[in-house]
DNA sequence: AATGAATGAGTTTTCATTCAT
DNA sequence: TATGAATGAAAACTCATTCAT
């Protein structure tokens, strides 16, 4: 992952000028959806010109795709630092699946604009775009399932008739109890969370493993 | 200035051109988006003038909201037909939470298009479009409260200490597996569900009471 | 001059729906102008249907020419009456002008929609309308030089050398006059004169053969 | 968006390209009219695309305000030159007048597409433009208002009893006369005034002190 | 690297007019 | 005569992209 202080000596090789295209871009597609940013706002919100911005991109499309693939890589990072070495016990894995979920939960409300994009607006834009964004989900998944499967191989959960489809259940969970913890029922970008990550987190994983009767 | 005198022999309400009209944004919504979808081919998938077109609506805008406002009420429909009567067993609860979602799975599977846009689509769309999507969810998850409440009431569910937040979740779920199940990893709209209904609300209603250990 | 009243006989030929028709355009022209007036918003006003227009008329733009060739028939005559028959004092004659302006303006208050048609809105309409109405200030123009010249040949008024360029100051000081005194400096058809139409009349009159000075 | 700097070595501050626009737009404003003025004319005219409009002007309706804005500022600028220091004979004053109107007169011939929108076309447009336009005049009537009452403060002219009225009606007398002069009786952008300006100045204030029987 | 004026194809919307009934 | 749904040719305006400087 890419350090995001600045150092004073500017050794980072990404010109600031893009970082700041990047990150006034990402806002304002979540905040207002990928069709109605323009690259006069996008530039107008980065203080460069409208020139500017096509030297460092090659159009609003390839931008949003780069904004979205970046976004994924940090994304699955988090949930591969999930992944077991040793078997434990019922509540070991509640736990373990509530610290994940804990760390996912941080990260996502730490990067709102990138999250908000990924579950909400993405889908509004462009097929290309719509495709880089499914494909975040897509490893996202697959992320998962190399936790559960894991947990399988070390007893700790049952051996599924289709790993699949429960992996896509939980995945489902996750990614809908995130949308709303994030943004609320009205997918505002200011919404502020009622509950900290961690109680979040904890209240998913128990539903998670032993749903509403647990 | 449309008229709203509907001679007495005629028994469908609804003038043929803006059924027509309806359906073809819809399916051209659900594909495409509310922005990729020009009014110029709506009017010639439905083998209209684009006159016509604004015969029947005020705008591009105004027809997604009343689309939409449709769509709410026959999905909200659906779901207070769950509503309870009586106490049970766990099992009969577990049935009878997969006997609504299979109804509300088959509805949405024969409403793929209106689905497509109010689960994933509408996102992209203008602020009040979004907000009337908003509104959808926000009507759907007062519905299933509404059934927990009961549910709680009638002594078949714990007495949560915070209502909200189950539902919440609940719902986060459902809408999470119903995406996946009718659009698949990839949001397609022509995505052929690999399971019944019937056979994914049963999946869904066990993780729901018991989740991943159940 | 046409009847206005409508016998309850129904014996003047012209069909009432197309009255109602000319009533409504023209109030509509002369408030909202000639483009900003749709015909949607004539029948409306008017009470019938969109296709009904499109029998009495041939169009937009021929009712507006009718409309104006109808209102510089009855302007003409006003003026017409003021023909002298005999030689007077000067005072006679400013007594004489002011009752022909009297009446003229008079008239114009009573048909306060036809006159903003053509003294203010006219020129914003099609060529052949715009035409129309600039025919019906000719017209107007040599009812006034049939009557100076009269007042000339009965020594009323000097031998001008030119006889015209008196007419045309003579014309433009009334039909300025009229419109400030019809609509104010807003040019607004709801305007209320402040003056009488006597009043107004005799001090027009009065400017007309003294001038300030006197 | 618009750049606001001016470099140095520039003298015009105005871009060359709205120059171009705003003087292709009043002659086809003048001719045509508003409403029968397209954009696309007006570009064309000015030899840059559709698109370059849009860059200097917010739209059609924002750009005639600004052409009406401007015209009034010059055309009061005129009148305001015949503000009376001293008192003078009654000749003083007719000449003075006379002198005045030739300024106003020239300075109109030297504008006459600004003057017939002003005078003519402008009451055909919409609302906002219409009142900019209504807005010059009464600038205008205020400029003469002002020259009266320093006449009458000066004994120059007869204390009346309701000046405003008389500034109406002289005021409706010149702009009465301009625009025949300048267009003609069929209201035509191309006539030639058949009097110099000096000639019909003369004539005017002649009217405008002693009337028809001077 | 950076600017910002210029482009023009594409979009929604309007509205006078037509025509089957 | 009368209706009102249907038409389609424009019109204003947008905005991603280009390019001379």
């Amino acid at each position: 992952m890419k350090g995001v202080l600045i150092l004073p000596s500017q050794t980072n090789e990404e010109p600031q000028r893009e970082q700041e295209l990047r990150q006034a871009a990402l806002e304002l597609f979540a905040r207002k959806g990928y069709h109605n940013t323009k690259i006069s706002e996008v530039v107008k919100a980065a203080g460069v010109s409208q020139g500017t911005f096509y030297w460092y991109f090659d159009g609003k499309e390839q931008m949003a795709i780069r904004l979205v693939e970046n976004g994924r890589d940090k994304l699955v990072e988090v949930i591969e630092q999930g992944y077991r070495k040793h078997a434990g016990s019922v509540d070991d894995m509640v736990n373990s699946s509530a610290n994940l979920l804990t760390n996912l939960f941080e990260f996502a409300n730490e990067n709102r604009n990138l999250m908000a994009f990924l579950l909400i607006k993405g889908q509004g834009a462009d097929p290309k775009v719509r495709s880089a964004v499914s494909e975040v989900w897509i490893a996202f998944e697959e992320a998962f399932k190399k936790n559960v499967l894991r947990a399988i191989e070390l007893g700790m959960l049952p051996q599924f008739t289709d790993v699949s489809l429960r992996v896509n259940i939980l995945v489902s969970l996750i990614t809908g109890v995130l949308t709303k913890w994030l943004f609320g029922p009205l997918h505002d970008v200011d919404y502020e969370p009622v509950y900290t990550a961690a109680q979040i987190a904890e209240e998913t994983a128990r539903f998670e493993f032993r749903g509403l009767l647990g």
